[in-house]
DNA sequence: TTGTATGTTTCATTTATTGAAATATATCCG
DNA sequence: CGGATATATTTCAATAAATGAAACATACAA
């Protein structure tokens, strides 16, 4: 018994900071900015241009059949429009309307307070933070969304 | 009407990719390792020590009702058993079985692959990334935890 | 003591997620 | 062209998970 299983692991750590992270800058956001629920709030920021549902689905990880009853609450509320997809009808556009660019236009805004008093980090190694984050989302895009998943 | 709302910003892009980084993480985790829910995953990482029932619901920004159901299905498995907190005797300490390290172990393993994986960062900049990761998590567990949280 | 605050549990309600079956359209191939 | 098969989405019923109020036990303070 070398006592490794009483230890702290340094990827261990790593996961959960990312995870206390992930959890925190959406608990500041349930307080501040538009009312929207956590997976809604995601739809609506990846949402500057129109996109296919399927295409969404699959970059939130989310069944086909969640992302349809999202963009149900979203569009009753006025904050997306479905649209057909002209190179395929058999998909669907979805689209902000304006109250929706409006909200993810709030939303953006609250978001940057939130990630600034979240992290406490200084301006200059925000952006290094900031860097790695965005070669990691290229990598993940890249490399293929995780391959467990049902679809 | 300057396009602001068409474009991505910055902060939006890092929260997003946080999120991706999230679940992508969880998603390879599902794969591989023990068979855990991801909630059951995030309580044993963060038992390499006994903690208190509402310390852990806290910092896993839980209802401590929530932690209840959690602990339940996991001592039911012989991951996890509860002691009488010997300081307070209201407070349940949560501490790992046997069985439960050797899970814990097996996931920190999988966990460091996952991050390398789902990252694609080499070495160097992984710990780059790393060492601001500690530095998020510390400056929330000293900031407070999210503050809109109904404890 | 007594009163109030804290740590946890219970349980009923609400909310979210899953997955199989259905619909519509696309694509491939003979 | 026509038929088989694949893909995009929806529907809906079943399951799982989270919420919050009430209860219980213990702590702490006056």
């Amino acid at each position: 018994m070398t006592g490794a299983d009483k230890r702290d692991s340094a990827p261990g750590e790593m996961m959960l900071s990312i995870a206390l992270l992930y959890w925190s800058l959406h608990d500041r956001l349930d307080c501040s900015g538009p009312d929207l629920s956590k997976r809604e709030r995601l739809v609506l920021m990846r949402l500057p241009t129109p996109r296919r549902m399927g295409d969404l689905a699959r970059t939130m990880q989310l069944l086909p059949s969640t992302l349809t009853v999202l963009a149900d609450g979203l569009e009753k509320r006025g904050l997306v429009e479905r649209q057909r997809d002209p190179d395929d009808r058999r998909a669907w556009l979805l689209e902000l309307t304006k109250e929706g660019h409006a909200a993810r236009c709030e939303l953006n805004e609250v978001v940057e307070i939130a990630l600034r008093e979240a992290t406490g980090l200084p301006e200059d190694d925000l952006e290094v933070f900031g860097a790695l984050l965005l070669r990691i989302r290229d990598h993940i895009m890249a490399d293929g969304l995780p391959k467990g998943l049902p679809f």
